[in-house]
DNA sequence: CTTCTCTATTATAATATTATAATATAGTAA
DNA sequence: TTACTATATTATAATATTATAATAGAGAAG
């Protein structure tokens, strides 16, 4: 493999590592997975995976400063959804491998 | 949603995620694209993501103790090879989304 | 205004990960 | 045997992640 290839390599590993290391979370993968089928609201997400409010949160917050996910407040309430393509695509692998 | 099936996608969450980690690495994300291609002694893994033999031992000793990868020693050298499917599929869909 | 609900932020202790260095082991060859 | 190469293991310090608790802010309702 020329060095090139090699380079680019490292460098798409590093992208994709980087959203992986979100996805790699048992309730971080949950959340995206409800959020894959529509936007939610914060409390509503809690109380689907699970997660306490500030865990949720603070989730919510990083992968927002991520790109992966944003949000629009609507009343008291905040809607996430995905917003990065990348992430669906991601899910929807995730899904064929592990949910049959 | 019903409660069965919550429960049910926390489980496959929960499997997927461990596996997740361990792709979640720049290195290790690297080491295994390089598998699926074919596979590899220690030594050229280690010339080829540019890590360290301590390094690399390591990350594959930890692969190989979760099953995604196992090895056979030739003489002096030890290849490894990627064991579990899903990885390969994994790999395949990171392909797909980062390398285009 | 007060109160309530929903969400975000901050602080922190416990734990896990990471990179590195040093040492050990296994095979090969002389 | 010794010396050499390849790989594994162990120890450790630096860093990052995680979960939890406490506090703060923003909007709705009375």
């Amino acid at each position: 493999m020329k060095s090139k290839d090699l380079q680019a390599m490292a460098a798409n590993c590093g992208s994709a590592a980087r959203m992986l290391k979100q996805l790699a979370h048992p309730r971080r993968l949950q959340l995206l997975c409800h959020l894959a089928e529509g936007e939610k609201s914060v409390g509503e997400l809690e109380r689907l995976c699970l997660a306490s409010q500030s865990q949720m949160s603070q989730f919510l917050t990083r992968m927002r400063s991520e790109g992966l996910v944003d949000c629009q407040r609507q009343g008291s309430n905040v809607f996430y959804r995905i917003q990065d393509p990348r992430v669906r695509e991601l899910i929807a692998a995730m899904h064929k491998v592990f949910c049959r």
